[in-house]
DNA sequence: TAAAATGCATGT
DNA sequence: CATGCATTTTAC
């Protein structure tokens, strides 16, 4: 090609720059591109042609590092800090301005706080466009308000006072522990509606789609249609973007969902509540694994909303909350609880009853036999909550039931692919325990813990003959059964809710979850045997629950009390005293070893800082081919929490920037840290 | 996956 | 030690 520019210089100048918008030529751009040290914004020209289109919060394309990548427009400016020239926007996707300033900033406070990148986290954030129903969907105006709610959650402490501080627009903080029975989702709903009806909107999340379900159902029932939306991962990308767009753009201030929910755009944001939070579902996981709860206690931070930590059981990070003065309690009132809760009583010291010809088949101890036997001749049904599959069979005293501990380090024992002709060897430290005895009894036989639903129910079935038996696991959950009588057989978060209430439940899996190697055993058992004693019917009309597990332990006195709040602050002073999260902020490094020394001594540490580790972790399914794994942990002081993050953050930039061949993960207060 | 920067061999 | 070509690096 000849130089026509050399010729004329004046009229072909920059024939690949476009002429840049006139005013606030400037896009800042949060690209999509996850690589640690390019967690910034970039700074394009805003061609003239795309000056309207180009608003803050539209998705753009643009040119980076020579591939076009997706991003979006954070803020226009007049002027760009970078030095070099600018290259210009390649497309405006679509003037639609997915992301709120609101949500921008929660993604970076969410990223910062996880030691993760910005994009990560809005991949996280904005659901992928859909451009017909972008096209279709008409903007609608706000609804208007909705009618005051009436007076509920008479039931509780202070329940009148939350809900009209909700109704006058203020930002109350609760750490709330439900009553027992099918209230609750009302309860939420109410708490919505009295949100709503200040002109503010509420997000809510919850851990499963068949919660959704049910609160999805109270809020119609209070609400009415148009006013509120339901946001699941089984939507389907049309309709999920529909609904999330009506968020977007105002048309609806309620939306119920699971973890992502979490972000939904609402504006103006009166309320945020987290149901069940100690459902391990509440953990996000793909990187940077941030926990809904986190998510939304910093969103009601920084937007100033109400907030509700709920749930039937409390976690240590709810006591936590409430210890820091960052919300207060709110609970039962004594008489509302003794009015709707069951009869809780234990029945570990009878285990070995079980033998008993009568009830044997299904190792049931004659307490549990005789409540769920008087139940079903009541015309009840009978709920049996067992453990889960899947768990690692651990290991205990065949005699006494004691968990099975290394002599060495005091760590669970197990068997290699639950074979039971193996040597059990100690998980954390490895050495064989050959020639195990229990530190309790003296015994010396072990037993794996943990019996399958299929098994108990059929074992059941031949203990109660002629009474229909329904199982509800994890592959097929049924959501309600029937007043009349029947044993449903159901896994932990499957149990089925009965009409009317269940006449008995036995909680049959008390050894295999407290026994389990996991220093949150104790919580997690409380909130699953809480879930479903929630579901008998109060103790005034029979309901019964008998949990198998030793009545002195504190997870069964919680439950035999019915105090969740009483549990949580002693879980909380436990990891105060062993130094766990929440009393710590804790960081797991998993990676090669050499990856990991690296990261570590790479990484500016504050002060508190202390390195526990590493140790070699067994590697995640599907990747057991590459290098063995080890993992360190780094624990410092809460305050030093954000410190911890970005010390990690940048010495994953290092890594990134220096293109390092194998990959270093980095979570903050994980879940299985115990 | 485009430009810019760097590396390298070659010829003077 | 310029020059041309290949390879690596940057990232607006």
């Amino acid at each position: 090609m000849r130089a026509i520019s050399d010729a004329e210089p004046g009229l072909a100048a920059e024939p690949d720059r476009p002429p840049p918008a006139v005013s606030l030529p400037v896009a800042r751009v949060a690209v999509d591109v996850a690589l640690a040290h390019l967690d910034r914004l970039f700074d394009y020209a805003v061609p003239e042609s795309m000056d309207a289109a180009a608003t803050s919060g539209a998705r753009v394309r643009v040119r980076f590092a020579g591939r076009l990548v997706d991003g979006f427009v954070i803020e226009r400016t007049a002027e760009s800090a970078h030095g070099g020239r600018l290259a210009p926007l390649a497309r405006v996707v679509s003037p639609e301005p997915a992301l709120s300033p609101e949500v921008a900033g929660l993604a970076r406070a969410v990223a910062d706080r996880y030691a993760g990148t910005l994009a990560d986290v809005l991949r996280l954030a904005v659901p992928p466009r859909h451009a017909r129903v972008e096209a279709a969907a008409a903007t609608e105006p706000p609804p208007p308000p909705a009618p005051p709610s009436p007076a509920e959650w008479s039931g509780y402490l202070s329940g009148r006072a939350f809900l009209g501080a909700l109704a006058a627009g203020g930002r109350p903080r609760a750490v709330w522990t439900a009553l027992p029975g099918p209230g609750w989702p009302a309860e939420l709903a109410a708490a919505v509606q009295a949100t709503l009806s200040a002109g503010r909107g509420a997000v809510l999340v919850v851990p499963d789609a068949r919660d959704v379900d049910r609160l999805d159902a109270a809020l119609s029932a209070a609400l009415g249609t148009g006013r509120h939306v339901a946001l699941t991962a089984d939507l389907g990308p049309a309709e999920r973007y529909r609904r999330w767009l009506a968020i977007r753009r105002g048309a609806v201030r309620a939306v119920v969902g699971t973890r992502a929910a979490a972000f939904a755009p609402v504006v103006p944001l009166g309320l945020v509540a987290i149901w069940d939070d100690g459902d391990d579902l509440h953990a996000e996981p793909r990187a940077p694994y941030p926990h809904a709860r986190d998510v939304l206690v910093l969103r009601a931070h920084r937007e100033g909303a109400a907030a509700l930590i709920a749930g039937l059981a409390q976690t240590a990070e709810g006591a936590g909350l409430l210890a820091a003065g960052w919300a207060r309690p709110l609970a039962p009132a004594a008489t509302a609880l003794r009015a709707r809760a069951p009869r809780v009583s234990p029945a570990g010291d009878e285990i070995e009853r079980a033998r008993d010809p009568a009830a044997t088949s299904a190792r049931l101890p004659s307490l549990a036999w005789t409540a769920a036997r008087e139940s079903l001749a009541a015309g009840a049904p009978v709920l049996v909550q067992v453990p889960r599959r899947g768990y690692q069979p651990s290991l205990s005293c065949a005699r006494c039931r004691l968990p099975a501990r290394c002599a060495y380090c005091a760590g669970p024992l197990g068997r290699a692919s639950g074979a039971m002709d193996t040597v059990p060897a100690c998980r954390w430290c490895g050495r064989p325990a050959a020639g195990w005895t229990c530190a309790g009894c003296g015994g010396t036989a072990l037993r794996a813990t943990v019996v399958g639903a299929r098994r108990t129910a059929e074992e059941l079935g031949r203990a109660f003959p002629g009474t229909p038996v329904r199982t509800s696991a994890r592959d097929s959950v049924l959501a309600t059964v029937a007043a009349e009588p029947a044993l449903v057989v159901a896994t932990p978060g499957a149990e089925p809710v009965a009409d009317g209430g269940y006449g008995s439940v036995l909680l049959l899996d008390g050894w295999a979850l407290l026994t389990r190697p996991d220093l949150r055993a104790g919580e997690e058992a409380v909130r699953r045997w809480l879930a479903a004693a929630a579901l008998a019917r109060p103790a005034a009309d029979g309901g019964r629950v008998v949990v198998m597990a030793d009545g002195g332990l504190r997870p069964v006195q919680a439950l035999l009390r019915w105090r969740p709040g009483w549990h949580a602050e002693r879980e909380l002073a436990e990891r105060i005293a062993l130094g766990f999260p929440p009393a710590v902020r804790m960081a797991a490094v998993t990676g090669s070893r050499a990856a990991v020394a690296e990261v570590l001594s790479s990484s500016a540490l504050p002060a508190s800082a202390q390195v526990l580790g590493p140790v070699p972790v067994a590697a995640a399914a599907g990747r057991s081919s590459a290098a063995p794994l080890e993992r360190a942990l780094v624990r410092v002081c809460r305050e030093d929490g954000a410190a911890l993050a970005s010390a990690l953050h940048a010495a994953l930039a290092v890594r990134t920037a220096r293109k390092a061949a194998d990959s270093v993960r980095v979570q903050l207060d994980p879940l299985d840290l115990m």
